[in-house]
Order: C-alpha cells, then sequence, then structure tokens
DNA sequence: CGCCATTACATGACAATGTTATGCATAACA
DNA sequence: TGTTATGCATAACATTGTCATGTAATGGCG
C-alpha cells in the first residue's frame, strides 16, 4: 500500500551487491535452489533489488558462477607440490571431487549445461574457467618434467583429465554408485591409475603416488569434515 | 465455458499414452523443453491429459527417459563385433557421443541431475540405464579375452571408461571446446587412446584400432547425415 | 435396449516463478 | 535549499506445474 514513514526508510547498503552474491551462494548450497523472492525475503529487501543489480536472475547467476570459479581454484592451489609429481596431480583431483562433493550445486552452476560458462560468452567468465584449467596443466606440466609421463599436446591430455573427473563427480551426483551398490571412491581411483598409466607411468609408480595421494585425500577429508562442525 | 455439442467431442484414443510420450520427446528434441500446456497445444488436447496418463510431468520425463535409453542402448549395440575388440569399444564409444550429440536434450533428461534415473529409485528406470552399462562391458569383456587389456575389475573398469566419455559429452555440450577453439575429436580420441593404454594395451597396437573405429565413426556420421537429410 | 457407474478429458482456478511498470523517498549535487 | 537522479517497494503480468470441478463418453448389466 502506501509507504508508511513509520518504516525506518532503508538507506541504500553500500554493501548489497555482495550481499546479494553471498547470500544467493548460501542459499543455492543450503536448499538448492535460488528464486528472486526467497532471496528478497532473505535479505529483507524487494525482488527488485536483483533487478538494479543484476537485471535479473541470469546474470546474478552468473556472479555466484564466477564466485564459485574463485573458490573452487583457490580450493585446488592449496595442494603441495612435491617430489612426486603424479602423486601432486592425483591430489588436486581428489580436491577437485571434494569440492564438487562438497558444492555439488555450486558445481552444478559452474559446469552445468544451464547458463554454462562458455555458451554466453562473456570473457571474464571464461577466464574464470579456464584459470582453474591451466592449474591443472600445471600439473600435467610436472609429471612430464619428472620423466614419469610423456605427452606431446598437453592441453589435449588435460582435457582428457578433465573429462575423466568431470564425468565421475556428475555421475556421483546423480546417485548412480549409492544407487547400484558400488563404490564411488574405486571407481574414481581407476581413472586416476588408468590415466595415468596411460600417460606414460608405469604402473607400480602410480600405484605408489596413488596410495600417497589418497593418504592426503584422507586427512583433506578429516579436516574438512572437523571445520564443518 | 459450456461444452457445445457443435464440437465432435474426442472419442478416446487408445493410442493416446504413446502419443504423448512420443511427442514429448519430438518436442525435448526439437524445442529443447516441454511444457504441459505446449504438449496439450501439440496434441490438441488439455493439460489434464498428462494427470490422468502419467500424474505429472516427472513421471512423463522418466518415461521420456526410458524411452531414450532404449533408443541409445540399441543404437549402441549396432555396432559390430570383428576380431579387434578394441576397435569394437571405441566403435561403440563413438556411438555414445554420436548419439549425445545428435540429442542433447533428451542425453541431459537421461543424465542430468534433474530427476535423474538413479535417484528415484524405481527399478525400472534403473534397468534401462543399466542395460547399456551391461552392454559396455561386454566390449570391454572382450578386449580382456582377446588378450589386449589385463583388467582384474571389469565394472571398475567400465566405470572410469563411462566417466570419461560422460565426461567429455557433458562439456561438449556446454560448449566448452568451440569457446576456447579446441577440438573435441581430439580430445575424445585422446581419452580412448589413454585409456586404452592405461587398461594394458599397447601404444601402437592402440593407434590402429583408433584408426579403423575413427574410419567407421566417420562413415556412421555422414550415414547419420544423409539420413537426416 | 436402456440405465448406471466409471473413466477420460476440458475448463478454470491457484500458487510459484521471473520480470517489469509505476511511484516514492532518499541520496547526490549545485 | 532546490533539483535531479537513483534505489527500492508495490503491485501487476505472463508463464509454469498442478488440481478441483464438472461433463460427456464408454462399458457393463439388467
Amino acid at each position: 500500500m502506501d509507504t508508511l514513514s513509520g518504516v525506518p526508510p532503508r538507506s541504500a547498503d553500500p554493501h548489497l551487491h555482495q550481499r546479494i552474491i553471498n547470500t544467493a551462494a548460501r542459499l543455492l548450497a543450503t536448499e538448492g535452489a535460488v528464486s528472486a523472492r526467497r532471496l528478497a525475503r532473505e535479505l529483507g529487501t524487494s525482488t527488485m533489488v536483483v533487478y538494479t543489480h543484476f537485471g535479473g536472475m541470469d546474470e546474478l547467476s552468473r556472479q555466484v558462477m564466477r564466485r564459485g570459479f574463485g573458490d573452487f581454484g583457490a580450493e585446488l592451489d592449496r595442494g603441495a607440490v612435491t617430489d612426486d609429481a603424479v602423486a601432486d596431480w592425483m591430489t588436486y583431483l581428489w580436491s577437485y571431487r571434494r569440492f564438487a562433493l562438497r558444492e555439488p550445486h555450486l558445481y552444478a552452476v559452474m559446469f552445468g549445461p544451464g547458463l554454462a560458462a562458455f555458451r554466453l560468452g562473456d570473457p571474464a567468465d571464461l577466464e574464470a574457467a579456464r584459470s582453474t584449467f591451466v592449474s591443472l596443466l600445471r600439473r600435467i606440466h610436472a609429471c612430464v618434467n619428472a620423466g614419469r609421463w610423456e605427452v606431446d599436446d598437453v592441453t589435449t591430455a588435460g582435457e582428457a583429465v578433465w573429462s575423466g573427473v568431470h564425468g565421475h563427480t556428475t555421475l556421483e551426483h546423480t546417485g548412480f554408485f549409492g544407487a547400484v551398490g558400488r563404490d564411488p571412491v574405486r571407481s574414481f581411483s581407476e581413472i586416476l591409475t588408468r590415466m595415468s598409466i596411460g600417460l606414460g607411468d608405469d604402473a607400480p609408480a602410480t600405484a605408489r603416488s596413488l596410495s600417497t595421494a589418497r593418504r592426503r585425500a584422507v586427512r583433506a577429508d578429516r579436516t574438512d569434515a572437523a571445520s564443518a562442525r
């Protein structure tokens, strides 16, 4: 109705822009969906803020996606660089899986077919996604430099690796492994193992690296679980 | 309004059930989305037919998905069995990619996170998806029997392979390869190659099988394009 | 053959979605 | 202080899936 001046008129919040993105990301993570009205209710505003600040839900989703890629990349790059390059590469991919499992909806926004990063070719979106890919390529390069792998085209190898882990995580998100009573960890290990051997490593060395990376991953899982409490 | 008897009352169509599924599949393929109203308009009925026949859009989508898995499996099993088991396996996966590219929306319904096959555990849905997986396992078994691969756990190997090709197709669907100017065929070939070597084949034999399978795939692509005309 | 019950379907309404036109109150500025 | 601009709330519109209601056709039974 008419605006009663009894209600203190909300002064312009200088951080509203970021608050919207943060709240949208939180709602996405906790409730699996973000609607303009749900978001407005959470923010204590009207749905119009989405349109004055982002022009619509699409652009907001892309901003959430960009932030997601930022967090994703930061978390992936946290992995140490040791003298076992293949183990480092595997650790990187275990972190990849950990993030995807912890943030399934964010991952879906980032890689899903909805308003995927690449279709609406905003260079900033493309760059956000590409930087994490480049980070993977560095790990692969290290394996080549260490003499473990023989790869002429690192980018193509990176695409193959990425396809494998991305496919695995999306399958795991659908609940496939649980539904058929299979172990996703075993399947993921298989991908890492066969890929490493296929890229030139010998089987025993890959097995040793897998053990190392698996140990690190279990420890990181525990840290993750502890910080969630 | 009141029902004018001037309009000939539509007698119960005994094939309506199938017509709904077929039309939904067609709309999904041609328009990328199926809404109850769009479907009703196409069928010349009201939206209620969806509810009397399926109870809602969800169940209808699952029926479309089931039909999709049927077509998918039939098309995949069309590949010949020759004395080059690895080439046969690769041909199978090229067919996989071909189907996914030709029917992106159907593929998304089949494997997407929406009302994924596995989450709502209807055994019929599970079986529909599983049968195509079993078909993949047969191809892998043939490679092992031929002495090309050394695999103790065929199912786990199948999951790894599936992750790779599934991940690749979903990435291709997002438009990633086009956006960054990369060649999806090369990436897909890399997956097949590294996986085959990783599963025990030697590199030259894998390369020969890849050539064979690629030739077959190109021919099948042509046939596909011709029949589309 | 004629009546009744069941069933299939159309109509229209409801809630929730993204979006937008309108208006007002505050903020920024001269 | 007066003017402009902007940010946001209100309320509406179109579209979605869904459902309550009514009606007409179908099929069984006397």
